[in-house]
DNA sequence: TTTATAAACGCAACAATGTTGCATAATTGT
DNA sequence: ACAATTATGCAACATTGTTGCGTTTATAAA
């Protein structure tokens, strides 16, 4: 069953999603919102477009869960997105980089679902105003 | 200057740390220490441990910060710490895995600091028990 | 051993992020 | 238009981490 909606605040939230050229978390998306709704309501409405794969979780290394759409990403690669992110130290910015395959080197008696793929260091527009 | 004192408190956060297998958040620390110490100074004891190299922090898929022992990794290693983690998603429990080094396709216009590869799955201890 | 000094601590208060319960409102298929 | 159920608002709570400040304690020098 299970009928999704697409409401106003979930398509605002979705559109300020997929304008944004970085990851943005619940703070900064809800900011966006101009109040259209509670900040409840955007959490849930995360939590759901992530469940009908049209965003992306990614934990920034500071531990702030941020979300990105899922525009490059198919569906079975968003299943083990195994594209890489990268964190600016200097601006905070997470970004969603291509895709980057490598080989893991693990024991065979763990099973993987998932790889979480996070490069910290200076974007372009940092190091340009540096 | 800045001369490091070794307190009762430091060694014992120390010591759990070190003997558990896994890593570990700040209240798993806190709730093994006994009281011997207020929540707060486990906070800023791990912030030391971790400027003098002793420890590593690792964020979780879920955002929270754990903490684990800097046994295999050399003191230039721990810089750009390109170990791996393994987060299992049935006992949450999070594990540093044995080196693993990877191909970075990444724009040259990023300045790479540090590497953080994450595998979420099923560790062998919960695959054991399925 | 005593003393001086900076490091470490306790406590209270605050801040940021995320979650839950429940009554109400809105959307969709019939 | 109506019923069914999805989605929302609001208030309250939970967890994780931070800051300020007065007090205690570890260390090195006297
Ligand atoms: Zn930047
Ligand atoms: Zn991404
Ligand atoms: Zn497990
Ligand atoms: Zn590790």
């Amino acid at each position: 069953m299970a009928i999704i909606r697409n409401t106003i605040a979930k398509k605002a939230v979705f559109e300020i999603i997929q304008l944004n050229k970085t990851a943005m978390s619940q703070t900064e998306i809800f900011a966006k919102v101009n109040n259209i709704c509670d900040r409840v309501t955007v959490y849930r409405i995360l939590e759901r477009l992530v469940k009908e794969v049209k965003i992306h979780k990614i934990v920034n290394i500071n531990g702030v869960i941020n979300y990105a759409p899922c525009n490059s990403c198919s569906h079975e690669q968003h299943l083990h997105h195994d594209h890489l992110h990268f964190s600016c130290t200097t601006c905070k910015k997470l970004t969603c980089i291509a895709d980057n395959h490598i080989e893991l080197n693990i024991p065979s008696n763990y099973q993987v679902a998932e790889v979480f793929l996070t490069v910290s260091g200076i974007c372009p527009d940092c190091i340009i105003m540096a």
